[in-house]
RNA sequence: CGGGGCAUAGCGCAGUCUGGUAGCGCAUCUGGUUUGGGACCAGAGGGUCGCAAGUUCGAAUCUUGCUGCCCCGACCA
């Protein structure tokens, strides 16, 4: 993409609503534009890598077995009077009502809707285990949003749905989300550590959130430094097997929000092995049982000729948060550092002296070698000053920098930046547009 | 939902106390000089001062009501 013919409206000072960092960085450098407290419109950068997100998500879900489906924002007010949770979901949702007066509302989430889905069609056990999952808008009319995309009322969330015949086929359905979880977030360039949660009357290790450590967070959090090093599980990972083995590396290690954290057990560490920091949930998995297929009458058939209420689980991923957090987790005072999986473009390409004839020539030859070489370009075509454009890049925060300049071209060369740890090196155009094709 | 704060040009702000022609910086546009870390000079455009009512000869400024937004807390992906 050409700087000149984009949409990128950087903003040079921080609009004075903003009071963190991801917020501040993400008005900034023209990610999303707010319309009304806790709600915000994607421009085009913050949109490509919201896409990105959901792509990585997307692939490691259907890796782990999960089936994508869509389901609407709106629902009918109907299901949630089955579920009880009609009542019981109090000011959060968002009620409308149609044009015949019809209740309905705005979803904070879908178990009833899947449920219903499921119900419709599943008869039997044979067709078990089943894992349904969509990307899509969510609402909850918070009390109070804040800190941007990091608790708007409007969100982009990843919410998947197991069915199993029992607990213990359950519980490897929850094994395998917790699998792609950890796979996900490593290959989003974020350490989100799994911890106990607060899992209500449901008890036990039902339920673990994934949390990004950030000094910014929200909640506050205790862990084995143990818990840092664990091994994320490789691609070829196999999902129709055993995996408990992983999920317990992980989950024998201390690893708890403040509302679970267990004191005496958090100090029976090594005092250089305890971690009390602060972090945002980007995650989380849940195993809940029969509450939903009970009262809405999800069964199926088992192998005993007998109805039985599936056991559910659920499973979301705060994709439009997980922008903010992974800034949070990852960025300088000249703004937002990328990590290259979810990077708007891989490469900046800077061009210097925009309108002379000789890089302005190079430049569109590299352009163009490293568009068909597949890989993502902004060009900066711009003629605007050199520090503008740094600044701009800069904030943007593209992995690589490729500076082609009067001054290099002399000698055949160009500058290659590197944004995470601001090394460049002088290359030759070749050298520097195959480093870039090499990865 | 309790407490606090803010609302003036696209963005950041001054002016409000003490009523009297709406200002500054950045951004934008034009011309020129510049050109490797947010240039300089000259000129220009851009505002129902959040909305409504009131007080007054006169309201950004005083009064009342409303709305929007932000922060702290409680609550939550």
């Amino acid at each position: 993409m050409r700087l000149s013919r984009s949409f990128l409206p950087i903003l040079r000072e921080t609009p004075k609503e903003a009071e963190i960092v991801s917020h501040r960085l993400m008005l900034r450098a023209g990610l999303i534009r707010q319309q009304s407290a806790g709600i915000y419109s994607w421009l085009p950068l913050g949109k490509r890598v919201l896409a990105n997100i959901e792509r990585i998500v997307r692939e490691e879900q259907d890796r782990a077995g999960a089936i994508e489906v869509l389901m609407p924002t709106l629902q009918s007010a109907d299901l949630w009077k089955e579920s009880g949770r009609y009542d019981d979901y109090g000011k959060e949702m968002l009620r409308i009502e149609d044009r015949h007066e019809r209740a309905m509302l705005y979803g904070p989430t879908n178990e009833e809707m899947i449920t219903d889905i499921f119900r419709s069609y599943v008869r039997s056990y044979k067709e078990l285990p089943l894992n349904l999952y969509h990307i899509q808008w969510k609402f909850r009319d918070e009390v109070r949003p804040r800190f941007g995309v990091m608790r708007g009322r409007e969100f982009l969330m990843k919410d998947a749905y197991s069915f199993d015949i029992d607990e213990a086929a359950a519980r490897r359905a929850y094994n395998r989300m917790f699998v792609a979880y950890l796979r996900t977030f490593d290959r989003l360039g974020v350490k989100a550590i799994p911890m106990r949660a607060d899992s209500g009357p449901i008890g036990g290790d039902a339920t673990h959130e994934f949390i990004v450590l950030a000094a910014t967070g929200e909640s506050a959090v205790f862990l084995d430094k143990a818990a840092l090093d664990t091994p994320i599980p490789p691609a070829d990972v196999d999902f129709d097997g055993d995996l408990t083995p992983i999920v317990a590396a992980w989950t024998e290690k201390y690893a708890a929000t403040e509302e679970m954290h267990d004191k005496a057990v958090f100090e029976a560490l090594p005092e250089d092995q305890r971690i009390e920091a602060r972090g945002i949930e980007v995650g989380q998995v849940f195993y809940f049982g029969t509450k939903y297929s009970e009262p809405m009458g999800a069964k199926v058939t088992g192998p005993d000729g007998v109805e039985h209420a599936v056991h559910m689980g659920s499973y979301g991923i705060g994709v439009s948060r997980l922008v903010a957090a992974i800034i949070e987790a990852s960025h300088d005072e000249a703004g937002i550092i990328w990590p290259e999986s979810i990077a708007p473009y891989r490469v900046g390409l800077i061009n210097m002296k925009a309108g002379d004839d000789a890089t302005d020539t190079v430049c569109n030859a590299i352009y163009e070698r490293l568009t068909n070489a597949g890989i993502e370009v902004l060009y900066d075509d711009l003629d605007q000053r050199a520090g503008a454009k740094f600044a701009t890049m800069d904030l943007i925060g593209l992995p690589w920098q490729l500076i082609v300049g009067p001054r290099g071209l002399a000698n055949g060369e160009v500058e290659l930046k590197r944004r995470a740890t601001g090394e460049r090196e002088t290359l030759t155009i070749d050298a520097a547009v195959n480093r870039l094709i090499a990865g």
